[in-house]
DNA sequence: GTCTATATACAGATAGAC
DNA sequence: GTCTATCTGTATATAGAC
């Protein structure tokens, strides 16, 4: 499948559209029809564009995975502190997030993970390991300046970080009220500093 | 609609596919035949018992919840201590986890709260509602007898570690090696304990 | 790249017999 | 309480013209 560097204009506003759709609904519950309505398209174009839905949602994620690689980048050159790195990356839910209560897209994807073409929680899969892998480097340094409590050992608190966040944008889409990402990133923050 | 508790064999058992059903692949996952399939009965029978989706996703909600409740008194039972109740509440998560990485029923349902009826939606509320009272009980509980630490406030915590051990179980169903919510709520109260 | 038309399967739901 | 038969809508996907 194509790469989404290379992709038409009209293929990136149909991953556009099933982007958004994804974060409203999941997989199993959006169709070709909804994208084609949202690009102004028939749903044969659709396919045209992406012979399968799992190549569609496929093709979502690998491009969020690669905007998000790119955010966390921008993160290290803004800010030099390991707390402040932390923050950064709460916002990038928190941004997400305040958009209509949208969730993650591999948050949506990896609850739906057993009913996911391969090929998609392949993409869920390498998403998360990017993130972990990140924090886990974020918290290692911060720990290594005194900045972070020493224990619990980095991936620890780098896999509990990430499932804080992912877990926080789904109870508060149910609960009116409750602490979204950024509420529960400073609540967990503010016990890992040293 | 009926409740759980006045249903008849035949209507626990679709209760018992549907709820299997919906934390494998969720509310937009699964059909009525799948039900029908798993009971060993026809689709209309299934109507029968629920005239609508949203009526059987419903039930399913309210028993587990109930059920959910059920346990909480339990561990109040068994477990003096909050940081004890702490760890007896994360294993209902990995008793759950632990079954072909089952989902919890509002967690999966919380993602998908944009395309559910509107009496399942707020079941799942109600589910993290009671949830996070409990937890901020037991948290402020804890506090009192110096147990946790103090700062910071109970329901902020409470947020935190609900939503830690509902991310918990989404990300290591994708992750494989992953810290499932045992592991991750591990990780999470020793940096309370006072 | 987009369209109309169509194939095929399955969805949720209902009617009415047993 | 369960069934067969059916309705109606929609799903993913394909064929082939423009």
């Amino acid at each position: 499948m194509k790469h989404f560097s290379e992709m038409s204009e009209s293929a990136l506003r149909v991953v556009d559209a099933a982007e958004g759709l994804i974060q409203e609904r999941g997989y199993n519950g959006f169709s070709y029809d909804d994208v084609a309505k949202l690009v102004g398209i028939k749903k044969p174009s659709i396919h045209h564009h992406f012979a399968t839905k799992g190549d569609l949602a496929t093709a979502v994620a690998q491009r969020y995975t690669h905007r998000f690689r790119e955010q966390l980048l921008r993160i290290e050159v803004q800010h030099a502190r390991a707390p402040d790195r932390l923050t950064a990356y709460a916002t990038l839910f928190e941004n997400t997030f305040a958009a209509e209560h949208r969730l993650c897209v591999c948050g949506m994807l990896g609850a739906e993970a057993k009913s996911l073409p391969d090929g998609v929680a392949h993409e869920v899969s390498r998403f998360f390991e990017a993130n972990t892998d990140w924090l886990a480097m974020v918290i290692t340094e911060g720990q290594r300046a005194q900045q972070l409590r020493a224990q619990p050992e980095a991936r620890a608190l780098a896999d509990a970080f990430l499932a804080t966040l992912e877990g926080a944008m789904i109870v508060a889409r149910s609960v009116r009220g409750a602490r979204g990402p950024a509420g529960v990133a400073q609540t967990y923050l503010s016990t890992l500093l040293a």
